[in-house]
DNA sequence: GTAGAAGCTCAATTGAGCTTGAAGTCAACC
DNA sequence: GGTTGACTTCAAGCTCAATTGAGCTTCTAC
């Protein structure tokens, strides 16, 4: 890799820890868990390519949202592998998380209304109240927290 | 143990477990760290007043709003230790976690926005971007990781 | 009166998402 | 040429919220 003379092409880890808010060792955790990677200096020394960053900032913003670095993982999967993501790439990735917010908002709601309706009324027996019934929390789920349970058919 | 012909007054574990779909091991859990607590039969075996329900699915509500659990007792500890709770008693506790969830509804908009504004646009070094700055980030609602980087006292 | 389901305690384990520590490498500065 | 400091790897540790397992007791149905 030769860098170009006009700009900096390469940034070292605590570089992109300071530009991200990011720890070194979670940027390391990340590549280990293939989210990120690096190329190496001669040293060994990572070298990151500044659009790492938006990377970063992706995953930042997943688990925020609620993702586990696994289901990170599996989008970030879906950016081509051989050029460099577009806006466009970026935004079909992010596009899909619009409804998983909405459906969140949505239960915040319901657990607003809850408190005020459910556990001040006194139906709150769980085996009938829809707020927060044994059936929207009882399917493990397989991929997802348990806080993602959105609203499924209740039985 | 005498139980009243008219109404089973006390519960068995699997009964509780059941009717909240907590499952038993985290009912033991749950009162090992003083969150709910039972008479014992006897046998030794726990016996719950029905009363435990609502307690539980305060609990469980709390934690999907995203109160951890050390929260949650604070909260519970507020409750009447000599009389059992009324709805105003619930609903006095719960009426302060509508803020927490406007909150995080609030930051989950702001993501949402974020989704297509700022990773599509570009904007997103991290660094820069309102909507997943360390100050956000670092008010730690909810579920998500715990080391907030800007939280962190290593700075 | 006995099988087997359900309960008990206590300790260990799980899993997600990191951090921390030990031991070593490498480049720069004085 | 010695020290500082940023970097490396690998292993161990940590929090939270439970679950799991061992080893034993008790309850319920036949």
């Amino acid at each position: 890799m030769i860098s170009f003379s006009s700009m900096p092409e390469l940034l070292t880890i605590s570089d992109v820890s300071r530009r991200s808010g990011v720890a070194s060792s979670a940027l390391r955790f990340y590549e280990q868990r293939g989210l990120i990677c690096a190329e190496r200096a001669g040293s060994g020394h990572r070298r990151y390519p500044r659009t790492v960053l938006r990377r970063i900032a992706f995953i930042v913003f997943a688990q925020r949202i609620g993702l586990t670095l696994d289901e990170i993982g599996a989008e970030l999967a879906k950016l081509p592998a051989d050029r460099a993501p577009t806006r466009r790439d970026w935004s079909r990735l992010s596009s899909t998380w619009a409804s998983r917010i909405d459906q969140r908002i949505a239960e915040l709601e319901r657990l607003k209304a809850g408190l005020t309706e459910c556990i001040g009324c006194g139906c709150l027996s769980l085996e009938r109240c829809q707020l927060a019934n044994p059936a929207d929390r009882a399917a493990g789920l397989g991929s997802g927290p348990r806080y993602w349970v959105a609203d499924r058919p209740s039985g």
